[in-house]
DNA sequence: TGTACATCAGTGAACGCGCGTTCACTGATGTAC
DNA sequence: TGTACATCAGTGAACGCGCGTTCACTGATGTAC
């Protein structure tokens, strides 16, 4: 009764993985090289080692296929934020979640920097990153809300949650433009401290 | 020598001038209710009583029409930031500065509106929207540099620039849903609030 | 273990569609004298 | 003020291109007995 191992990945389910991983790395290697727009399903599928009919058996349109609908990093340290003691103010405790994130990320760095590069290269790419981005903003929102005892977020926890993700931006931006040796979770501890000295200027 | 006055405007310059009007008025309506992707050029162009071709003579691509190039309120807010006195806190000095823009922009409410329709209803045009935003936050961060007497903006400029972006989107948001009769410039102050209390809490 | 049938990943080819371009032209507006 | 020529806004038609769809099929994997 136990659902929770892996039910038994047949061949046919193995297949599956390697030719959506393969047409995934393809499309993210020629984005970030090429460009979004200077590049074609085409390519992508004979980079993939598949036909182009295959490729959209696999994603409904050529720009979804750099975004997976898993969970992000997001809900996990939405986690973190809620498991903080309760004398610990807010930003803080967000600054703990965000950086709680840094290791699972920073293992990611080639790909991220890929899909940063590739992202910039396209509007569609950077409205559908946006729009992943909302959703994300607004379920730290709702962690916000829970954690003040809230029924539903209100402007503050919207706002707050905003700010956070400008924040996180900020510090990935930086942390992948630097070597590689920094730490995210630094860079991340910067910007928040940053943000804090900033309003209390003057 | 005076070249600030308008340069004779002829009748050609009149036409195209009503042109792009007419252009930018058809697409607008057409993309915020139907959306940017079941809106033809064909019907824009049909809309403003001209060809389809003569659309593409306007204007490069299908969605820079929504885009004009002129200077944002934006200019005219960093201004108004730099032309607050020394003693004033920056977060107050950049409150200042949007309020100001306040006027202008609620003058063109209803376009906004139907502008801000539109772009929710496709990628493309919001991340030109983020596009153009990127470049204003840029500008701020500029203006709060040389406030600081700065030759080039560091992280503390850009981070309180994107803050200030943030704010300003949530306040135009709220105001925007909200009832007709609601001022705006009361909107960012709240927002500015939100923020000053966020930070401080606990 | 072996056979018969069902399912399903992958494919080829043809197509619709709308964006944006190219070529060649018209007729109104503007300018020179 | 009037005439001759130049400029330029607008147009029609044809086209290239790449995304995404539809139809009809193949061969490997999975399942039933």
């Amino acid at each position: 009764m136990s659902e929770t191992t892996s039910p038994a990945p047949s061949r046919r389910d193995e297949q599956k993985r390697r030719t959506t991983i393969a047409l995934r790395e393809a499309a993210l290697q020629l984005f970030a090289t090429r460009g979004f727009d200077a590049t074609t399903t085409e390519e992508i599928a004979e980079r993939a080692g598949v036909a182009v009919r295959t490729f959209f058996r696999y994603f409904p349109t050529k720009e979804s296929v750099l975004f997976s609908s898993e969970t992000t990093w997001v809900r996990a340290a939405a986690d973190v934020y809620l498991a903080q003691p309760e004398g610990v103010r807010d930003l803080d405790a967000l600054c703990e979640a965000v950086v709680s994130a840094a290791p699972r990320l920073a293992r990611a760095r080639e790909t991220l920097f890929l899909y940063k590069r590739a992202i910039t290269t396209s509007l569609v790419l950077q409205g559908r990153a946006q729009e992943g981005q909302r959703m994300d903003s607004a379920l730290v929102a709702g962690a916000i809300a829970t954690r003040h005892g809230l029924a539903r977020p209100d402007a503050r926890c919207h706002l707050l949650a905003d700010v956070v993700f400008v924040i996180y931006g900020r510090a990935l931006d930086s942390w992948l433009e630097g070597s590689a040796s920094a730490d995210l979770g630094t860079a991340i501890r910067r910007e928040f401290a940053l943000l804090e000295s900033v309003l209390a200027a003057e």
